[in-house]
DNA sequence: GCGAACTGGTTCCCTTTGCAACCAATTGGC
DNA sequence: GCCAATTGGTTGCAAAGGGAACCAGTTCGC
């Protein structure tokens, strides 16, 4: 048996990827199957449930997807009824995004069902392995921002 | 400060996420900007180099892809001369496809290049942590596989 | 205060991806 | 042996996602 490790199902990204890709599609299923929500409006709705108004911008940061992918999930919630736009003062060319009462309703509604599902999703992990799992995921992720930088030049 | 975890932040299917993106995408930016391949055309080779000749069905559940996504990449490979088909003797349906005299010697330059990417994303975790890291990610990824069948019912 | 550079948001287009229908070859029941 | 059900592979289509160009409003330099 090789000893080498050119063996793709040990190759770290590999199974980052396949295994997010697992646990991303489960998490999509739910959504839409029971609020008709992808996720990208889903991270919408879940930023401005515990952070308040927001402008698209801040959006993006908040939610590290494109703009245009949050220009999208505005739009559909806001079609919904879900989010409302109101004007900027400080800026004419954006506007607050905040979640209505319908929102709210839904938001609170998730909430919860989310955090059953993250559970469930971790329930074979102990409290100190999820936090060390947490802590080594960012600690790679830092590391992949860090060579892209980098790579830039 | 809101002291629940409805903070999008702190929601691990939302880390894997984030980062699992920021690593695909950096490895992605190098096997395409020095060999031009994508990565399920990588995928491909890497199982091909390590375990030799298999059909588009065996490539399905080493890569873990969908058929089509096999189907596609093997078809480039084969334009691009880095793989060859030949007859399947047991089953008339299929090919049995194998890296060509050129793939192989690409396949043996990229994957010295792979295995230090990987090093330079793990660079800041200790040989524990990588064990670690990676039996924690099987069992999450072990878990969303379970739910993911409970629902199907 | 006026033009240039910039920024938030939007639209358009193109690539990637996955599903579903389909064809061809194989296997199983009888 | 023949029809039905199955399976490997292929094609077509439609949705998702990102990049680049674009518009409108703002800020900076002078």
């Amino acid at each position: 048996m090789s000893a080498n490790l050119s063996r793709l199902a040990e190759f770290v990204p590999y199974q980052m990827s396949v295994t997010t890709n697992a646990v991303s599609d489960l998490i999509a299923g739910e959504y839409r199957a029971r609020y008709g929500l992808k996720i990208p409006e889903w991270r919408v709705m879940a930023v401005l449930g515990d952070a308040g108004a927001k402008t698209q911008r801040e959006l993006v940061q908040g939610t590290r997807m494109d703009k245009v992918a949050v220009n999208r999930a505005c739009k559909v919630l806001e079609e919904r009824g879900l989010v409302g736009r109101s004007p900027n003062a400080c800026d004419g060319r954006s506007h607050h995004l905040e979640l209505t009462r319908a929102g709210h309703k839904m938001h609170a509604e998730i909430m919860p069902h989310a955090l059953e599902m993250e559970r469930r999703l971790l329930a074979s992990l102990d409290p100190a392995e999820r936090r060390q799992f947490a802590q080594l995921l960012a600690r790679i992720g830092a590391s992949a921002v860090e060579l892209e930088k980098g790579k830039t030049k």
